[in-house]
DNA sequence: TATAAACCCGACTAAAATAGTCAAGTATCT
DNA sequence: AGATACTTGACTATTTTAGTCGGGTTTATA
């Protein structure tokens, strides 16, 4: 069970992004430096992150990325959405009205795992980009 | 961030011996047939379950796998490390004195995935094969 | 108005992890 | 002796991940 890169980049790089988020937008180039994180590869996750209107782009010369929300209104869950890095914990997702696998009932342990991605959504759902900031600002002291 | 099938499984098949481990010893064979794993893969899994002394082992005809221990006794995460079924949220584990990625620093959101594995593994820690066997035999009345 | 900085987009690919399969055993009950 | 079942290690196909690459388009500014 692991946490892929792609997500990881995202929440790090909207935590940068976060921080410097004051008049002016805030380019990839910077963003790929700070943070050790591919250029080309930050472009794919901030296309994503775009499409669900997570951030705005400012394109030209001097353009970047600037938050779209409030930092208090973006939650890790609509980030590891936008990049789909949502959490599986079983393949028999579907419901097909009756139980997992094809077969006739429900697996032994489905409602174990439905729990399990509960509670781990649980915790993104409470996560605000704006608690990540400050978490990090407050260590620093 | 999801769940692989050799975790689920291997849970999967424990919450079926527990629920069959009388007097007899179940066979990997009946674990595969009802649960619709594949037997060679359950060998595999079994192997280091037994290493980890969850299960013991009965050979030749009529064997087959008991608990090693009482149901209330082997928790979730017992079983995900015997499979090397770890929560991983970040490359950066080592810790080498200083910070992540080789840098000097910490990673901005270096906090936020200790957290994170915390929360997972805090679920992994309270559930214990008994409970699942009682939350399953509970769901058929 | 030319240029460079930056976003935009889709296709491609190497490497790693996953989910098995396969073959050849050994132990034990009947 | 034969069948059942565990034991072990090597092999492999598929999928996913984590990028790379090559071409765009937009816009500030010199």
């Amino acid at each position: 069970m692991k946490l892929t890169s792609k997500g990881r980049y995202a929440v790090m790089a909207l935590v940068d992004l976060a921080r410097f988020n004051n008049i002016n937008p805030v380019s990839l180039r910077d963003i790929s430096l700070r943070q050790g994180i591919s250029l080309d590869y930050l472009e794919q996750i901030f296309s994503k992150l775009r499409k669900k209107e997570i951030v705005q782009s400012v394109r030209g010369t001097q353009g970047g990325y600037i938050l779209n929300k409030k930092a208090k209104e973006i939650k890790l869950i609509n980030i590891f959405e936008a990049v789909d890095e949502k959490v599986k914990t079983v393949q028999c997702k579907k419901e097909s009205k009756k139980g997992c696998n094809g077969k006739a009932v429900k697996c032994l342990t489905h409602n174990l795992w439905d729990e399990l991605e509960n509670h781990i959504n649980n915790f993104f759902d409470k996560k605000s980009l704006e608690d990540l900031v400050k978490d990090n600002s407050e260590r620093r002291v």
